[in-house]
DNA sequence: GCGACAG
DNA sequence: ATCTTGTCGC
């Protein structure tokens, strides 16, 4: 898989700024991307104090989701954990992983915001660009915007609203959990993102690609 | 200035 | 994210 090297990771978080309002010009929010044979979890985890990020890619089938690839890559941790540049800690190690997967998948389904991001520029968003690959946020938490109630139904959502701007939607996965927040990362429109996302989810609240990639990348 | 704050 | 076993509830 080519990636692009556009950008220095070692930044101030004014230079992260600078390069997020940049980048952010190019995210494509149509679905641009043909048949989905292949879909890839990715997921990061730390080890040693925090000092080694671990990146995991796990490769599934589609629609049938069984894990067929995956690859894992280990860096030195450089970057710090600050709310709205988590991509600058975390996205190096997961381009290494993205690297060595022999098995390309046709769409990423990323640990974290997409569009639902301060400056529309969230992990998601940072990692499809690279790759120019299609690419969804899935965050089990809000990072910014507000939203009504979903309905306690699977695969009910609500649109995530933010300076005006809708950036995503707060969907229900399974009954009686908490929703999961959806966003565009990368060549993909929010209402194909979350249709992928239910696609990906069997019985359990996370999609089956982000369940086989956090256990990749934690042990 | 005071809170909020993906993983 | 990570430190960590059993346990309460749907």
């Amino acid at each position: 898989m080519q990636i692009q090297h556009r950008h220095e990771w070692a930044l101030t978080t004014d230079a992260a700024i600078a390069i997020q309002q940049e980048l952010r010009q190019e995210i494509v929010t149509q679905d641009r991307f043909g048949v989905v044979n292949y879909v890839a979890g990715i997921d990061v985890g730390f080890e040693e104090e925090g000092t080694i990020t671990r990146a995991a890619v796990a490769v599934l089938t589609y629609p049938t989701l069984q894990l067929c690839d995956h690859a894992i890559a280990r860096r030195p941790t450089t970057f710090p954990y600050i709310p709205g540049f988590l991509s600058f800690r975390e996205v190096p190690a997961v381009l290494d992983a993205l690297e060595t997967v022999k098995t390309t998948p046709d769409l990423l389904l990323c640990d974290g915001q997409g569009l639902a991001h301060p400056r529309r520029f969230g992990i998601a968003c940072h990692v499809g660009l690279l790759t120019n690959m299609p690419a969804i946020g899935v965050a089990k938490s809000l990072l910014v915007g507000k939203h009504g109630e979903v309905p306690d139904q699977r695969g009910a959502w609500v649109s995530l609203q933010h300076k005006g701007d809708t950036i995503g939607a707060v969907l229900r996965t399974r009954p009686q959990t908490k929703p999961l927040y959806i966003s565009s990362g990368h060549r993909i429109s929010l209402e194909t993102a979350v249709a992928y996302v239910m696609g990906c989810t069997t019985k359990y609240r996370l999609p089956e690609t982000t369940r086989h990639a956090h256990k990749l990348a934690s042990g």
